[in-house]
RNA sequence: GGAGAGAUGGCAGAGCCUGGUUGAAUGCACAUGACUCGAAAUCAUGCAUACCCGCAAGGGUAUCGGGGGUUCGAAUCCCUCUCUCUCCGCCA
């Protein structure tokens, strides 16, 4: 949620960073008049309640001295009935200031390309370089297939489709990245690994912001009311809703690994085949807290962060600065990493590394204590580190040999009990 | 799932029966000052959050788990929901 102080103080100027991200001027016209129409109405009301409070104490004292309270008593209930009536009516704009608001997006970094989608992005750096070997490059699936790795079907049998299921030298390799990846964040990064539920109540999904705009995305358990994680954002970073944290504290740096579930109802087309695009996968996040003098430092370093995993992978990988129009919508800034799948003919996201400034916080509630005393909110960040689906994807086809087998990342065979390669069956 | 008890400020814990001077005793913690070479102890003072008005000083409103009701007035009475704890049942 954005800061309503900025529409009534700096209307135009606003207005105009938003309209890089296509919000409508009435929208924010329609908050700003809401806001001083809420503030009319407090006023009226607690005039009258500061009235009617000194005239109860009277009451109270001319009671207990035997006086006559009729008179007073019947104009005060009166007073009662408007303050019901103000209150009906500030209730009303209250819900309605917030749901406006919360429709509105974060502003953009001023240093964000224009732009409406994924056209107007820029690649900001290309790491390594690609050359096709002399065999040709199969698609994932199809490698898979050889290795003996992947059962789609057998996914469908169980639960639907895009639920795969990973088998063998590959589950294994899945379970390799995710302790690799964990490891890097927590020993070299200053993360702290959190293993956080799966499954949350709807004040955490409102918390991060997946309620109540895209219910319809999600799973959800309807005798608990619960709702499985989209992301481990969701858990991680309400982790600390409602809190007061220390200034001397900041930054916190968590990170998580979980699975990750989406509905993402509608979403079939190019990315539904294999694994590119499933409704259950897994995924290591990273979330920091940061004292909102450093949050876009603190971008930076996160972005670093996550591109170490792919460095270190010995993967070929780009980096994108989204447009205002193309980010998440409480980001006010964001890089998407996305790794080259030579088999599929195209980049990957992978990771997503957003700065929410205090959008977030704000609807959070999540602040923290300054140097001077004073209660502030923090700034989020977050950003995948990594997910895997894509990665085992990019990293089966960039590794592939001609003989069909896979050489895995030196830095993982520690997890793979040294094994060097993945072999067809 | 069944039965009972409970939810008060950073924490502990009064108040609720018998509604008003209780934004809330007291203790601890914390901050500042005094004493001290320094510290401990002691003493003094201060110490919730959000919103609204105001340049400020300051004023006002709301908040005793959430929501609703009764009343001129609710931490206190009524209804309801949620959560926690104890015992029983079930269970990896």
């Amino acid at each position: 949620m954005i800061d309503i102080k900025k529409l009534r103080d700096d209307f135009d100027n606003t207005a105009a960073q938003l309209a890089r991200r296509g919000v409508e001027k009435e929208r924010l016209e329609k908050a700003r008049d809401l806001d001083a129409k809420r503030r009319a109405l407090v006023g009226e009301t607690e005039t009258l309640k500061a009235k009617r409070n000194a005239a109860s104490k009277e009451i109270g004292k001319v009671a207990a001295a035997g006086g006559d309270i009729a008179a007073a008593k019947e104009e005060m209930r009166k007073v009662g009935d408007s303050i019901a009536e103000i209150d009906k009516e500030l209730a009303t704009v209250d819900h309605d200031l917030r749901e406006t608001l919360l429709m509105i997006p974060n502003i953009p970094a001023p240093e964000i390309p224009t732009g409406m989608d994924s056209a107007a992005n820029v690649v900001v750096k290309t790491e390594g370089t690609w050359t096709d070997p002399d065999f040709k490059i199969p698609t994932h699936i199809e490698i898979g297939e050889k290795l003996g790795i992947f059962d789609f079907p057998r996914g469908v049998k169980l639960t639907g489709t895009g639920f795969p299921i990973i088998l063998g030298q590959g589950a294994k390799l899945q379970r390799a990245l995710i302790q690799y990846m964990l490891d890097l964040h927590c020993q070299k990064q200053g993360y702290t690994e959190m293993l956080p539920p799966f499954v949350v109540n709807s004040d955490s999904m409102t918390g991060t912001g997946q309620l109540p705009k895209f219910a319809e995305d999600l799973y959800h358990c309807q005798i608990d009311d619960f709702w499985l994680i989209p992301t481990a954002e969701v858990p991680v970073t309400n982790y600390y809703r409602d809190d007061i944290l220390s200034g001397k504290d900041l930054p916190i740096k968590l990170t998580a690994y979980t699975p990750c579930f989406r509905r993402e109802a509608g979403s079939a087309g190019k990315m539904t085949r294999g694994m590119l695009r499933v409704h259950q996968f897994d995924k290591v996040e990273m979330v920091n807290f940061v004292h909102p003098d450093t949050s876009f430092q603190q971008l930076e370093i996160l972005r670093e962060e996550a591109e170490e995993v792919l460095k270190t992978l010995g993967l070929h990988y780009r980096v994108l600065q989204l447009c205002s129009g193309d980010m998440g919508f409480s980001a006010a800034k964001c890089y998407d990493l996305e790794l080259w799948a030579p088999g599929e003919q195209q980049w990957l996201e992978v990771s997503s590394c957003s700065c929410f400034t205090d959008y977030q916080a704000r609807r959070l509630n999540c602040r923290f204590k300054d140097a001077d005393g004073k209660t502030k909110l923090v700034h989020t960040l977050n950003g995948s580190g990594v997910a895997l689906p894509r990665l085992m994807v990019a990293l089966l086809e960039q590794h592939l040999n001609a003989d069909g087998s896979v050489t895995i990342p030196e830095v993982l065979r520690p997890y793979m009990n040294g094994q060097e390669k993945l072999l067809p069956a």
